[in-house]
DNA sequence: TTAGGGTTAG
């Protein structure tokens, strides 16, 4: 290039695209528009390939301006021109202008392209405008293209249309591995995670080889059934081959949401890189593990190594600190995230606030801290005050807030069942009874409490008095033996809980029905004393069956793991790893 | 001879 220059040469266009790519590749702005320059030196409009050609660079650059401006002075647009700057848009999430141009394109008699479609697709707005560019592509006969139709399978998942996307995905011919990677994606994202898994199944036994997009949803759907083993086979299964960041920070959560932090550590030490989330990821995980100070070490550790801390590290900080009860710390980096780091405060963050003085019993705080707020409180706001209620057992403050609750969401049932729990706690029998016949009068029904366990890559799932399992009857035997043991250890029922179950019997044994109970001694008898029982909750631990498994490590000296929605439960020689506040 | 699709943290 300089020696042209030197000797005033000019390039012939291929030689000149040749250059730009180059400059495109090792990222060299600066001498991509030195030939810019030269392109235009000597007077004369360039053809429209090599215009075509710059445009294409200041996209990749993201220079969306440079291009507009080249765009603007082109003397002749085509197709590719057009495209370009849609994809252009399209990747700065400029989404607006992407779909201007496509209507400018299109009103200046440029018909769009299956390149023109599959990068605009990402830009619809609402389910209208994909619909209408659906119908576009089927009508340009576009629908058969394998990069428009995983851009339609990707977009209408993302819009929660995963029924469409699967007919698109279903009238695929001819296979294509982007495609079978949008749809398992797909199911994965919206939380079809079984779904996803049979994909895949069927992916392999049409002879696609998985890559590293497949196996980052497949470890997404195994972190969202909370399949350990499955998760770890495809863990073995990815360590013998090249690895990305993304693969790998997919792996860390994998094993954090399995509460196997253990596997998570060894793997953030083994990775080369690590960005903001591979961080994030393990100060969640930490923190929802009940290891807080681990997590505020790691996060520690960030700021003096790692990435510049981001929203998600912060949501991940301060739930450390209310999970722990580390008021102070927490307010220090709420009120420091604005000045260090130019975070605004958002809703979860609020919420973590919210927490952390709720859970410290500073409740008056806490309604002062919601009512002096930016944002109007939602329901989850309100909701963890509410929890904070039912742990410091204050049933005036708790009506008060379910009120708000039910004012905004009056269907929610877990804002029945919770001032319910309060009113029981506090012996309001009156009032836990108008709570119950408010449900009913308004046909809301409890979810049943649902429990499970991964054995053998079997998944063995229990609800609340389950008799369907077929080997209920040795359970309960070995229920009764466990419950002598642990009595002998200072267990005594806890009838407060019976009364969990608003729909069901308050019978007297009930509490030995509750389904974590069962999959706690299916796992006692099918595991070997070193395994860890690692059991999953649809719904919070009750009190009685928290009691009930830290006993139950302490005489049978084992390990047990209990994931709820929120948080995990490390049992181990009697105690659990959230110091019973939770 | 230029333009396009899928994967990670709350």
């Amino acid at each position: 290039m300089h020696s042209m220059q030197k000797h005033g040469l000019k390039a012939d266009p291929v030689t000149y695209s040749q250059l730009i790519k180059c400059c495109i590749a090792r990222r060299a702005i600066e001498q991509g528009k030195l030939i810019h320059k030269h392109v235009y030196s000597n007077g004369h409009d360039p053809k429209m390939f090599i215009n075509n050609v710059l445009l294409n660079m200041y996209v990749k650059f993201n220079l969306l301006d440079e291009a507009r401006i080249l765009f603007d002075n082109m003397s002749e647009r085509n197709v590719v021109s057009w495209t370009t700057m849609v994809s252009g848009y399209c990747n700065c999430k400029l989404y607006g202008e992407a779909l201007k141009y496509l209507v400018l394109m299109q009103r200046e008699g440029v018909l769009p392209n299956m390149y023109t479609f599959s990068s605009v697709l990402r830009a619809c707005d609402g389910l209208e405008t994909l619909r209408q560019l659906h119908c576009s592509i089927i009508k340009c006969g576009l629908d058969s293209d394998i990069f428009v139709r995983s851009a339609l399978i990707d977009i209408y998942s993302k819009w929660g249309e995963l029924g469409n996307g699967f007919r698109v995905f279903c009238e695929m011919v001819t296979g294509d591995l982007v495609v079978w990677n949008s749809i398992i994606g797909g199911f994965a994202q919206n939380g079809n995670c079984d779904e996803a898994l049979d994909l895949f199944k069927r992916m392999k036994r049409a002879g696609f080889p998985a890559n590293q997009a497949t196996l980052t949803s497949v470890l997404r759907a195994c972190t969202g059934l909370v399949l350990l083993e499955f998760g770890r086979q495809v863990h073995a299964h990815v360590i013998k081959f090249e690895r990305d960041l993304i693969i790998n920070n997919a792996i860390l959560d994998m094993y954090c949401k399995c509460g196997s932090l253990e596997d998570a550590e060894f793997a953030f030490k083994r990775m080369s890189e690590r960005d903001v989330i591979s961080w994030s990821t393990m100060i969640t995980g930490l923190a929802q593990n009940g290891r807080s100070i681990e997590a505020l070490d790691m996060f520690e550790s960030m700021k003096a190594s790692g990435p510049t801390p981001n929203y998600i590290t912060m949501v991940g900080v301060l739930f450390a600190c209310s999970h722990a009860g580390l008021v102070d710390d927490g307010w220090c980096h709420f009120q420091s995230m604005k000045r260090l780091y130019g975070i605004d405060p958002g809703r979860e963050h609020y919420g973590c606030i919210v927490d952390l003085l709720g859970r410290a019993g500073k409740l008056d705080e806490a309604i002062q801290f919601i009512q002096e707020m930016e944002d109007e409180p939602d329901p989850v706001i309100w909701r963890t005050l509410l929890g904070a209620c039912r742990v410091h057992k204050n049933a005036d403050l708790a009506t008060y807030v379910a009120k708000q609750i039910l004012e905004i969401e009056p269907h929610d049932e877990g804002t029945y069942v919770l001032l319910s729990n309060i009113y029981a706690n506090s012996q309001r029998w009156e009032d836990v009874a108008g709570v119950r016949k408010n449900m009913s009068g308004r046909g809301i029904k409890k979810e049943p409490g649902c429990s499970w366990i991964e054995l053998n890559k079997q998944v063995h799932a229990f609800v609340l008095g389950d008799e369907s399992h077929p080997q209920i009857k040795t359970i309960y035997r070995e229920m009764n033996h466990l419950i002598k043991r642990i009595t002998e250890v200072g267990y005594t029922p806890d009838m407060n809980f019976v009364l969990h179950d608003l729909e069901g019997e308050q019978k007297e044994d009930s509490l030995r029905c509750h389904s974590e109970k069962l999959a706690i001694v299916l796992g006692l008898i099918s595991l070997p004393k070193e395994k860890p029982i690692r059991i999953m909750k649809n719904l919070r631990i009750c009190g009685d069956c928290h009691a009930f498994a830290k006993l139950a490590t302490k005489t049978e000296i084992r390990y047990i793991v209990i994931r709820d929605p929120v948080r995990y439960h490390h049992f181990k020689d009697g105690i659990c790893s959230c110091g019973d506040y939770w």
